[in-house]
DNA sequence: TGTATACATGAACAAATGATCATACATTTG
DNA sequence: CAAATGTATGATCATTTGTTCATGTATACA
């Protein structure tokens, strides 16, 4: 047990706050965060689908797709001519969501 | 009351999205993560405080800082010769937490 | 086999971000 | 008031990120 600390103890290495940067900066985009906030709802969902859902172009929502794969944070499946996205971390859903908790935004 | 939506009700409006995003944005990166633990754990320090904490240069300190107070992240006030910055915005520390409670990271 | 559909990829460019350096400003102290 | 200390600011440059456009690839289906 530590002494006194009031405060929860937070104590990351450096490797993990770069991690932890990367994660954040990874979701740091509008359209990345209605991507998630989608596929939270939805468990999986086509390119086209989400293009729709979402009005943004094939090809940039690819790239971010596509990135966000790359990234660990979503994962991906082909059916057909469809591709199927899906949320693989999830923990981000909470922070989004924490995120959004807050009042004063 | 909406038919089945087993997980949470996430509708954020396209404004709040990126607000979200302006925090996540505004957070992401190693050093200012790291100034966001240490004000987690002290209430405030001193410029040189978390210079020398963090072992980062006067200039690209106050660069991170100030960039944080402009956007709402932390707070300053002078005494004497020292600037003490302190959080203002506390739900950055759960957001962090949270993320960084993630085991695969 | 050819054509349509769904998606990915790569080049190219603009804009945002991060770092460094020099210098300016504010406060204390002699 | 002059020098020292602590911090901010602005210019500049390299890097990263976001977007667009053109084109490539895979699957389905006539």
């Amino acid at each position: 047990m530590t002494p006194t600390t009031a405060t929860a103890d937070l104590n990351l290495t450096t490797e993990r706050m770069e991690k932890v940067a990367f994660i954040l900066k990874t979701t740091a985009h509008p359209t990345r965060i209605a991507i998630v906030q989608l596929l939270a709802n939805q468990e999986s969902l086509s390119v086209s689908d989400i293009s729709e859902k979402l009005g943004v172009e094939q090809s940039l929502l690819s790239h971010h797709l596509t990135g966000m794969k790359l990234k660990g944070i979503l994962d991906s499946s082909r059916a057909g001519k469809n591709i199927f996205y899906s949320l693989k971390m999830r923990e981000v859903v909470d922070v989004i969501q924490c995120l959004a908790a807050c009042t004063f935004l």
